[in-house]
DNA sequence: AATAATTTTTAGACTAATCTAAAACTTATT
DNA sequence: AATAAGTTTTAGATTAGTCTAAAAATTATT
């Protein structure tokens, strides 16, 4: 008589884990490049030390692999995981924005919290209740239910032409400050903006909006992202 | 000249310690009552001594009152703790059941979670979104925002008057089998429940439903509330 | 009131995630 | 190629939450 043990083994993955595992997508152009030690210890305000010994589980658990000295570089599980972990950010930004009045600055801090709620159903409803949308309240593109999603061809508003029009579609940084004085100036996804001057001793930017005329930092600039209309 | 320190000490509550605090509130009648070590190990599946581990740190934060031997009582702060997570659990259950096609039984497992993201704003427009319901989908009232909420007068099943009309308003035992077995029997919130007939012998109750006509066991009748029409 | 049964607490140990400080390795500079 | 500077890893410690096993206290039973 033979017996059949049929052990299922159920690897939960933990909020931490979670969190490096994100880092390291966007640290490395989706997953797709390298990543150092010393980067993913500052973006999660942690210690390097700390960074290794979370690595070498991540690796054990064959969501990366893991050289030493070398960096990490994610598996094709890892990166499945980090854009579903994208995708649920992504969506529930869209609601808070769109359904709980929430405002661009507002997001992003509840969103990181509510990423990491385990549910396959929960956020297949929850993408069908917001009419499956393409991207989130930054203009940043939600993977679908199989992790595909389109890149955008956007351009940073210092390399924007000079006389073109252009549509505010998204920005790198998504600090509170920024946002907020995106906010204040009348800056929003969808807003239409032309270059009227680039003043090559500060790289400062002179843009038209609907009504208004005001000129930007170099900063600003980098971070505001624009598409061609 | 004078140096003043304003010094913020910011007490964070971790997840588990929610789950205790709230534990403690449901076992002890709305935190009124005494609760016993073995029955908080036992609700949440750990053993007494962790719990005494526990309730120990609790107590240092002022969320109960702890005497060795005797149990646990919530403060003022710890019932307010447990209200506004009550309020969270039941405010997601209501949007998944009426937002995002979640059934009866499927809801509190997610909303276990969900009742754990701490934002303000975030309840608080869930709340409006929903049009400040006042009781989830197994009938339970929902604290406002100040802790508010309504004891309802139900009754169960088992102590219903014959000949008498009913509705469904609740469950005691919210577990998977017995809501599926509502379900399965077109039992909901809002039902209409008639009582034909007592059976003394083992407690079981015939019962007149829209159409048709069933027997249901002790059990079940003890686990369902109505309210007379 | 003494003993038995049960409940609760203590003591000591374990895991996950972190830290500091020192050692090992890599890269840059002379 | 040798040294300096920077990065990464190791070793050992810490904290939160849990556990087992034994001790202490309470409650129930004779």
């Amino acid at each position: 008589m033979y017996i059949c043990y049929l052990v299922y083994i159920i690897v939960m993955i933990t909020l931490t884990e979670e969190n490096y595992i994100k880092a390291i997508y966007h640290l490395g152009n989706y997953g797709k490049d390298m990543v150092n030690t010393n980067a993913i210890a500052e973006v999660l305000n942690t210690k390097a030390s700390s960074v290794t010994d979370m690595v070498k589980k991540l690796a054990d658990k064959e969501y990366l692999n893991y050289k030493k000295y070398q960096g990490v570089k994610l598996t094709k599980n890892g990166i499945n995981i980090a854009v579903n972990i994208v995708r649920k950010h992504r969506l529930w930004e869209v609601f808070l924005v769109e359904k709980l009045n929430f405002t661009w600055d507002e997001v992003h801090e509840v969103a990181e919290h509510l990423e990491h709620i385990k549910s396959d159903k929960l956020i297949d409803e929850l993408d069908a209740f917001l009419e499956f949308p393409m991207y989130d309240p930054h203009g940043d593109p939600i993977p679908d239910k199989n992790g595909k999603f389109n890149k955008i061809d956007k351009i940073a508003l210092l390399q924007a032409e000079i006389g073109t029009q252009y549509k505010c579609i998204g920005v790198e940084d998504t600090s509170t400050n920024f946002l907020q004085y995106l906010d204040s100036n009348s800056i929003g996804l969808g807003t239409t903006i032309e270059v009227l001057h680039k003043e090559p001793f500060d790289n400062s930017v002179k843009i038209k909006l609907n009504t208004t005329e005001m000129v930007v930092s170099q900063n600003v600039a980098k971070n505001l992202y624009l598409k061609a209309l």
